[in-house]
DNA sequence: AACTATTTATAAGA
DNA sequence: TTCTTATAAATAGTT
């Protein structure tokens, strides 16, 4: 978003595309923290760079407990369909 | 991030939190999209506002597959220490 | 929900 | 990987 556009498909080069992973990761972490204090939602992140270590951030500390409660909303009718989210 | 600076802490109007939460939700969940395609990475994120309904974005569209993914790296050493990401 | 003045994130380069 | 800076993008407040 800065000295050039950037065209929405994957970077080919694995030196550009580790660059830019560690940037935009960063940038979401931080736009994810705010999000959570703002307004008080609690929001977990899994993040799997193919064939790279994994990346997590839990908002309130507790992916297990988040997990189990994800897991008891399977099969409930929630969200916003107009929304580009999946709602399981 | 506009006509003036937001104060990092909970909104306390609940009709100016949603409002907030409704933008910067969209925001993230584009920016998680961009950062998969560019980066070739899977990423699930859960956002849980408080009381409110649950919205969920799996990149990969296989949320369980990753949970399990996630369960096996467990006690596993992973990530690195100098970034904000808690690594379990 | 739309509109913009601003702030913020970031692409490219060092 | 970190810093800088010009620019693209997100968004806070308003309509």
């Amino acid at each position: 978003m800065a000295r050039g556009k950037v065209q929405m498909r994957r970077i080919e080069n694995p030196v550009h595309r580790q660059v830019m992973f560690c940037k935009r990761r960063a940038g979401i972490l931080k736009e994810v923290k705010e999000l959570s204090v703002l307004c008080d939602a609690d929001i977990d992140i899994i993040i799997f760079p193919t064939h790279e270590k994994l990346y997590e951030l839990a908002t309130n500390g507790a992916m297990h407990d988040l997990i189990d409660t994800y897991r008891k909303s399977c099969g409930e009718t929630v969200g916003d369909m107009s929304q580009p989210q999946v709602c399981i």
